[in-house]
RNA sequence: GCGGCGGUCGUCUAGCCUGGAUCAGGACGCCGGCCUGCCACGCCGGAGAUCCCGGGUUCAAAUCCCGGCCGCCGCACCA
């Protein structure tokens, strides 16, 4: 028998080349506006990529939010009033200051390039400073030798405009945390003002970037799956013994800062209690959170040995980290990728928020018991206060007494004896203190923040090398069952004209119908032979396939095959929906 | 953004160096028909290419030259 097939044959195709050639082949992804000639970064979903896509989310839903008690889901908008990403310190620091060669037109980074020419750092400064540096060295196009233009910062956010005529500058959200900082106040009221409180978000975002390539690995437009985790420091050692049960013995393979620093390459094993004991992680929170990633992404089929953890040095981290560890997976071309980032961003954003709204972002921590505290209550008498003064000063000096806080005159009578006012020394007779025994229910702290965050087109991508598979020429999808575009594809085995087989085809049909109504996604296909079909099948990841033969006809069996033995069973046509929710888990079916 | 290489039906490719007879050829895939008792079987037929885009050279350009776009690799970049 002659094998035909499509070209696989192709040796010099790595697997990029191959999961692009499959996914454009059968609907997954392919390049945007490619009728006008494409435009880096953009990837437009068929109709196989955008299920296997929403089955990914799910998954990841699953993991982070459904089964997570204080955890929930909110959706904001994509396009974002400026004052926003001020708050947020993108606009300063989501930007690369450049210069151009006004001769050639080459562009540079101007940090870069003065580092090199001028061994400064000038990270952080004002573009217009680092123009004068420039004009003061005389720099020049290290190329072509021509003048530089001013330093300019090209901003990595997308900008746009709210109202048609003469708007508001916008920027497109370059990731969701900014959405959900903004609302914790609201959220946390409507969580019954309870910490921890974990807010995810699924969506779109975008990011200009300079040069985007390696296809799904870096876009312009993109989703991202993120949460963020507000949750009280003090009492984290103890809150996160109430969760870290069901996650503490998950292994990940972990490379720190400090084993970077000395050049050790290969990642240590620890386990997510050995990360939090051995104080690895600033926060238990961020080991938490790594543990449940570890085990999302080994569910979607990535081998755990093909994971790892990199904290990032100090230098790499975003303005907003006290510390982060990216998630990698090993892909064949670009070697490790990072899928998802863990930082722990602290108080930075609802502090900065805080400031920027004037909005109160503190939450109230009630004490176990109410704690009585003596506080020294400090009055001025005015009438000693004139006799040093003198009377025309005293309405003044009143005044910024009373800006003063009671506590600080009192320490400074204390420590000194007196308080200086205007120049005038005014000593503790000038004062009545009198110590008063207070109640206090609680205080006011900011909240901080540990921020799990994915790329589900990078998931995709790293998922679809990890299920592909080829046999005798032919490719097969292992994807996990739950993770596939369809449950269970159904074939009449064949499809003619005679009465035998028009039987064939209706009761496949009845099933077809059957199982969609049940809730399965079900691939029906009666064109082809058979052996076609089934490659068909495989090559999208359908893990079970249902034939209606000859003998359904007689009794009310099928077969079914699977994906990965091409082994096949024959049950009852009634028994199907138990077998396929057996195989791919009910609680996958949402 | 810089440099190198590349871009021909959905895919892989022949043709390009040495411009002209190719209505741009083939294979696989796709569609229709026949056949078919379980893994891309066979037979017949069909659709499918802005030769990446634009300009130039030439009597004549897929082919030579220039610019752009896109892709790959290296550098840079990746809050």
């Amino acid at each position: 028998m002659r094998r035909r097939g499509i070209n696989l044959s192709n040796q010099s195709q790595d697997l990029y080349e191959k999961i692009s050639d499959l996914s454009r082949r059968r609907g997954i992804f392919w390049t945007s506006f490619e009728i006008y000639g494409g435009v880096a970064g953009f990837y437009d979903f068929g109709p196989v990529g955008v299920l296997i896509k929403r089955n990914i989310a799910n998954q990841w839903l699953k993991h982070f939010v459904y089964t997570k008690e204080n955890v929930v889901e909110v959706e904001t908008p994509i396009i974002n009033p400026r004052i926003v990403f001020k708050a947020s310190g993108h606009e300063d620091h989501f930007t690369d200051p450049v210069v151009e060669c006004l001769k050639c037109k080459r562009v540079y980074r101007a940090d870069h390039l003065i580092k090199d020419l001028l061994k400064i750092n000038v990270e952080g400064w004002h573009p217009e400073n680092i123009t004068n540096l420039i004009k003061d060295n005389n720099l020049k196009c290290p190329e072509c030798g021509g003048e530089l233009s001013a330093v300019f910062n090209a901003l990595l956010l997308f900008t746009t405009q709210i109202g048609p005529y003469r708007g508001e500058t916008a920027y497109l959200k370059p990731e969701h945390a900014q959405g959900m900082f903004i609302n914790f106040p609201q959220l946390f009221k409507i969580s019954r003002s309870k910490l921890p409180l974990g807010i995810a978000q699924i969506g779109r975002v975008s990011r200009n970037e300079i040069s985007p390539r390696q296809g799904l690995l870096r876009l312009r437009e993109f989703n991202i799956m993120e949460v963020e985790f507000f949750f009280d420091p003090e009492e984290a050692d103890e809150e996160v013994k109430e969760v870290l049960e069901e996650i503490k013995d998950e292994k990940l393979r972990v490379i720190t800062a400090d084993m970077r620093l000395n050049n050790i390459e290969e990642p240590a094993e620890f386990t997510v209690n050995e990360l939090i004991n051995e104080k690895i992680v600033k926060t238990p929170w961020l080991a938490y959170w790594m543990g449940v990633g570890n085990r999302f992404l080994r569910s979607l089929g990535i081998p755990w040995d093909k994971i790892r953890f990199v904290e990032k040095l100090p230098h790499e981290k975003a303005h907003y980290s006290a510390q982060t560890f990216d998630q990698e997976v090993y892909t064949q071309r670009f070697e490790w990728v990072e899928v998802a980032g863990y930082a722990y961003r602290t108080t930075y954003d609802i502090e900065r928020h805080a400031e920027y709204s004037g909005k109160d972002f503190m939450v109230f921590k009630r004490y176990e018991e109410p704690q009585v505290i003596v506080v020294e209550k400090v009055t001025p008498t005015p009438t000693t206060i004139e006799k040093i003064v003198g009377k025309e000063n005293l309405g003044r000096v009143m005044r910024i007494l009373s800006q003063i806080k009671p506590d600080d005159i009192a320490k400074e009578l204390n420590t000194k004896g007196f308080i200086e006012v205007e120049g005038f020394k005014l000593p503790s007779e000038c004062f009545q203190i009198k110590k008063e025994e207070v109640k206090v229910h609680g205080k006011k702290i900011y909240p901080h923040v540990v921020e799990p965050s994915f790329g589900l087109e990078r998931l995709l991508y790293v998922v679809l090398e990890y299920s592909y598979h080829e046999r005798e020429d032919k490719v097969v999808l292992r994807l996990p069952p739950y993770l596939a575009p369809y449950h269970v594809a159904v074939f009449p085995l064949l499809a003619g004209r005679k009465i035998e087989h028009i039987k064939m085809v209706s009761i496949a049909r009845k099933i077809y119908k059957d199982l969609v109504n049940q809730g399965f996604r079900v691939l029906y296909d009666e064109e082809g032979s058979i052996g076609r079909r089934y490659a068909r099948a495989d090559e999208i990841g359908v893990p079970y396939a249902v034939t209606v033969d000859h003998q359904t006809i007689e009794d009310d069996t099928v077969t079914i095959r699977d994906r990965d033995t091409t082994e096949q069973i024959r049950i009852e046509i009634s028994k199907i929906t138990k077998f396929l929710l057996e195989k791919i888990g009910i609680g996958t079916l949402v």
